[in-house]
DNA sequence: CGCGATTGCCGAACCGGTTCGACAGATCGC
DNA sequence: GCGATCTGTCGAACCGGTTCGGCAATCGCG
């Protein structure tokens, strides 16, 4: 592989000259700049990343620490990762992906070896293990999620409160007076996934301002049992005129039990969800839902963090907590009560 | 951040003896290693990736380059992705993940700059733009997905023909003599996705040489009509007892479509499809399935990949085509026809 | 006791870039 | 015509590791 030394002396210049040359750091003859990018062109000279990243202390490198659950729908992670993989690459970084069980390590790994220039960690639980490590680090990170505490950090999620609260007032609107909620299950909330007690206390709360009763329950990550679930909770309040869904594997399996019960959907309920529109599109759901967003989230964080990694004085900025507003797609599945 | 320059300091010793000391790669009495040791953890030091790599002309870094497609079911894509990271780390290596739409362009920017010690390739096409760009390429590969020239390439890929050969005989050992064939939408085949005639191809072959009648169709990507599609099919061929599925989406929206039919499996109809154990459990699906085993692919391609990357007589064996063998995942979705 | 082999450490070079200071030659103003 | 400024290039240092050759001090052995 050629140098650029080897392109130095093909062009008869020195190897500052030929840096410079390149890089257009200094004004260089038009003449030798020429006669350097003909040389680099012939040799096909690509500038050898580590010896940049030694000098320069800039990998062009971004982290992404996805962590994956048992439980949860595979196909949001790679929402996510798609998205903070091109908008990385729009701004010039390319993405090492880690899915190592051990987050915390391996957060602290590539940061402390000076492989990234900044980190995006997806999945960011109520007390994510690897924030601390993130707070200590040499590096700035942008977190996807919201952990009980923000400080030092850049944050990034969805605004499930509010989430909960716009299904609420949309049915209500509708003259809906008896809902059910059926959020993730309870272990989700355990393992700090305080995205599902946000949307449903706000919901609660929201639900009793309103005088709207509202039947929440945490429900199952797996068919057959989510499905056993819908048939129960339609069976145990059959008053109810509206279903929430805060659960992905709810909202595929509602589909078939409806059509068993014969139950028509918005004529006898009326149903609003909350997931990525590629997930709709994948189970083909006909429900209208909130979008969660994963790409504008993926892209947002990156866009942030990627700002505070080139700029000293984005730098020293205070951290933000952004959240993003929940956008009701409609697909019709909402309607005035029987 | 410390350095080992800091370290050796520390220690009271020289920097190469620091080295030494940390890699054992020479001799050095207990006591000093010891020293270097308190040292280094006491100044918590970490070597810099980029000096490392430069000096050793290893990143420990391997490539993954992933294809995207607006009709793939990405889930299948993710699978891949966390058998090639995982078994990677187990490896000792990380994954710098590249999602750009020019592969090739891609592929040439992150072996030419020395990024990464190796490259894994997914979603290997016909006659796939990347190949060319890998052969060139000044680091080894592996490629998953069976493109029609191999030479020159470490492939990876599920035995499709083998597939067809085994879904056809199951069926027709149980006394089925006319089936039905589900492929991909056509337009899959012609970008490059030679798995689906390879199936089909075989699969037809073999219903000739066993006297059974095979109706193969390309089918659809998309609910709802993928749906229509298998509604059409059942009509069409009312007399047929089997059905075979290359297609995730119709395997997909089966259950139902059965279900409004009142289509008992595998009383009425005996189905075998041919996907992952996880996309099984993402839609429950209650078929029997030829794995392919993305995990497995994923794996082996990394194993195979990183003997090559550290070992210079691995370097210079020949390359392989490794076929993995279909296996047959029985859920009682067969029976003996009617 | 003397000599060669072994052990343990050090100094220096190298990997391949970037960047700072210096300097020669051209240009300018007065 | 001379000093000051500007332009374009070069040499050297540096980033932070690894590794080779060399050199004492110690050891084993006859």
């Amino acid at each position: 592989m050629a140098t650029i030394g080897d392109v130095a002396r093909a062009a008869g210049v020195s190897r500052s000259t030929a840096s410079y040359a390149l890089s257009g750091k200094r004004a260089i003859s038009e003449e030798v700049r020429q006669r350097v990018a003909e040389a680099a062109r012939a040799l096909a000279y690509t500038p050898n990343a580590g010896a940049r990243a030694l000098a320069t202390s800039q990998t062009m490198v971004l982290g992404l620490l996805a962590q994956f659950y048992e439980d949860e729908f595979a196909p949001a992670m790679m929402q996510y990762i798609r998205a903070v993989s091109d908008t990385a690459r729009t701004l010039g970084y390319d993405i090492l992906l880690v899915t190592e069980a051990d987050g915390a390590r391996a957060l602290r790994r590539i940061t402390d070896s000076r492989m990234v220039d900044g980190v995006v960690l997806l999945n960011i639980a109520e007390h994510d293990e690897r924030l601390p490590v993130l707070r200590a680090a040499p590096r700035p990170g942008a977190s996807v999620g919201l952990p009980a505490d923000c400080s030092g950090l850049d944050v990034f999620d969805l605004d499930f409160e509010e989430a909960g609260r716009v299904m609420v007032d949309h049915l209500h609107r509708l003259g809906h007076r008896e809902l059910i909620l059926i959020s993730q299950p309870e272990h989700v909330v355990h393992r700090g996934g305080a995205y599902v007690w946000r949307l449903r206390d706000a919901a609660v709360q929201r639900a009793r301002e309103r005088g709207v009763t509202l039947h929440a329950v945490y429900g199952e990550s797996r068919q057959p049992a989510v499905g056993r679930l819908l048939n129960t909770l339609l069976d145990t309040y059959p008053s109810a005129t509206g279903l929430l869904l805060n659960n992905e594997a709810a909202a595929a399996a509602l589909p078939s039990v409806a059509r068993a019960r014969g139950l028509r959907v918005p004529e006898d309920l009326s149903v609003i969800g909350r997931y990525s529109d590629d997930f709709a599109a994948t189970f083909s759901l006909p429900y209208s839902f909130i979008e969660s967003a994963p790409d504008r989230l993926g892209s947002m964080a990156v866009r942030h963090l990627v700002r505070r990694v080139e700029s000293t004085t984005a730098r020293d900025e205070p951290y933000v907590v952004r959240f993003i507003s929940p956008e009701l797609v409609s697909r019709g599945s909402t309607a005035v009560p029987r």
